[in-house]
DNA sequence: ACTTGTTTTTAAACTATTATAATCTATACT
DNA sequence: AGTATAGATTATAATAGTTTAAAAACAAGT
């Protein structure tokens, strides 16, 4: 094997073995430009026994370009970012492009370090979450003079290109398949919205559609941190101990909507009969429970895919710098919790 | 606002702006060294008027150091992996080191790609799962000169350093349990194991410690794609069909676990004194359940936590740098799911 | 020997940091 | 007051490992 070299290779060290100079070795690695099969060969064969691995910061110095793309999102524990990411990755996947992902648990402090840190990086782009942004982060991101996606929400002014969906509209699509099927007496349970705008939008949309038909939300209730599906059953619990004559529950995400079913169930409660059920996100997890919760899906994996497309497109040769504008149409899945006796 | 720039900002037009060298500007930007305060706040208002930001690639390569910490796992919709990742953050949090992550979905192939891109960015360190890895990306490790951390299993021998637990243990662990509570007819439910090497060990020995008792396994199914929880409901059911005496189901994760759970419970199977069950992970999930899975916690987030800090140790000042090997030991949380009535 | 076209080399970026040198300031001493 | 000197502050020059662009070397065909 190679022995324990004290100072790192450098194209140097490979083309001192194989006797060509640093530069042909370069084009070597690179797959770029001319160079003869026999040389290739020795200088792969050269690169391979020393072990050598090229160095992209001296690389990415020199040329100006950076394949790394940012990836900021609120966080890892949601399932549903990492969703994106497979979306993202799944274009990616061919390309010499790769995401590098920051996490900021729904802070704009730390959402600004965050990008500070990536942009810092010279990216070839930035995907993040959401339209809301400190105004240093906005203003780093327009002076960056790189390709900027803002996903997953489409309701507000995207500093460059977007794509999602309207939460506002997705909760008011909710709130009138549920008015239409006569449920009247609505609770609704959610995270703390200062943190989560795109929750704050669809309890904005629901309470909306709500009000066009003169219907008012009788209960609400918010929580933070925990487990989701435990916190739902301990609301449900609570907000049906304050008013049992609620008929419909509508939660700002499938996880709670979860553990509120699971608590109907376990109660033996009629659902959705005597009380109906909507949550948000489509998650696979539904798919396991006894009964399948009515939700609405958030094109997570689209989004990822197109935002990741929109980064490609801009870094390709000889494109416009317009920006795209993308705005996905989400469509309710009744599943076993919500009524569609009356066609909508 | 600043005019929309060509050619992106350094160091240069600060200090042009500013009045004074570059040099002056870099260590006013990196808080390093002394700078009056006059010229310190000259500098900073002449950055912060331009939006510059420090360019890392330029700056790594000048100082040969990169604070980044390639983190390698297998994927991102398990759940466990970003708990290890939240440990990993939790350390670097107020440190310099930013963790970069890597997803293999359990691919050698793939692993060695995202290891070779990883190494290519010269980071201070490698935290990856699992201790199987190709040959070529062993000697990659080996031969980075950098401090490589492999975590969550402790069956094997290291590259450089581990943290984990010892999944071969872990599983006959849950079957002297299991046998000692009298269960004697006993099903395994797990995914496809070439990919998974934990899932493997944990299920070796499992039948290791009920061979040990003169126990053997009654019936198996391996599963691999697909919603975790759903899986487990189809594949418990068919079991039970094909095997309807069995009175015990160990699961290979708690996500089946659940789904299996969640069918007994459907079925008005009486959990645990007609069939026990049995997870492992011990996800959040499980808090929300009706019935409290058995499991075994993995020390996610305290692996995540020791591997960041081991790297963090390596790159400070005038450490030796000799390999760390910790073993972290699991408890089994008996839930509602498994009898406990003979004390251990 | 003279193009032509291919292959390889040389020299100059790229943007910061490290190390060293130069300058300035304030204090102490004659 | 004048100057030496330590200590603080700032500037200059060299360097990191690659790529880009231009120049040079080489081979083959006429």
């Amino acid at each position: 094997m190679t022995p324990r070299n004290k100072r790192p290779l450098t194209l140097r060290d490979v083309s001192e073995a194989s006797g060509v100079s640093e530069m042909t070795v370069s084009r070597v690695l690179r797959k770029r430009g001319d160079v003869s099969e026999t040389t290739r060969k020795r200088v792969l064969a050269a690169a391979k026994e020393l072990g050598y691995v090229p160095n992209q910061i001296a690389g990415s110095l020199a040329s100006q370009r950076v394949n790394l793309v940012a990836v900021i999102i609120p966080s890892l524990s949601n399932m549903v970012f990492p969703e994106v990411l497979t979306g993202i990755n799944q274009v990616f996947e061919n390309t010499p492009l790769q995401p590098v992902v920051g996490v900021t648990d729904y802070m704009p402090e730390k959402e600004e370090r965050v990008l500070y840190e990536m942009l810092s990086w010279r990216p070839s782009g930035v995907i993040l979450a959401g339209l809301e942004h400190s105004d240093a982060a906005r203003a780093m991101m327009r002076n960056s003079g790189i390709p900027i996606v803002e996903v997953m929400d489409a309701d507000g002014l995207p500093i460059d290109s977007m794509v999602g969906i309207s939460h506002r509209r997705a909760g008011l699509e909710m709130a009138q398949a549920i008015q239409k099927q006569g449920y009247k007496n609505i609770g609704f349970m959610g995270t703390k919205m200062p943190l989560d705008h795109r929750a704050r939008k669809r309890f904005e949309g629901f309470t909306e559609g709500l009000a066009k038909a003169g219907i008012e939300i009788r209960d609400q209730d918010f929580y933070s941190g925990g487990s989701a599906l435990a916190k739902g059953r301990e609301m449900t619990q609570s907000m049906l101990e304050r008013n049992p004559d609620l008929d419909f529950l509508y939660f700002s995400n499938d996880m709670i909507g979860a553990g509120g079913l699971l608590y109907l169930l376990d109660q033996g409660i009629d659902v959705p009969g005597q009380i109906g059920l909507a949550g948000f996100n489509d998650v696979e997890l539904l798919q396991g429970l006894p009964r399948k919760l009515a939700t609405m899906d958030a094109c997570r994996l689209e989004i990822g895919r197109a935002a990741a497309q929109i980064i490609l497109d801009r870094n390709a040769e000889g494109t416009d710098d317009e920006p795209v504008l993308q705005t996905m149409s989400p469509t309710i899945s009744y599943g076993d919790t919500l009524r569609r006796d009356r066609r909508v």
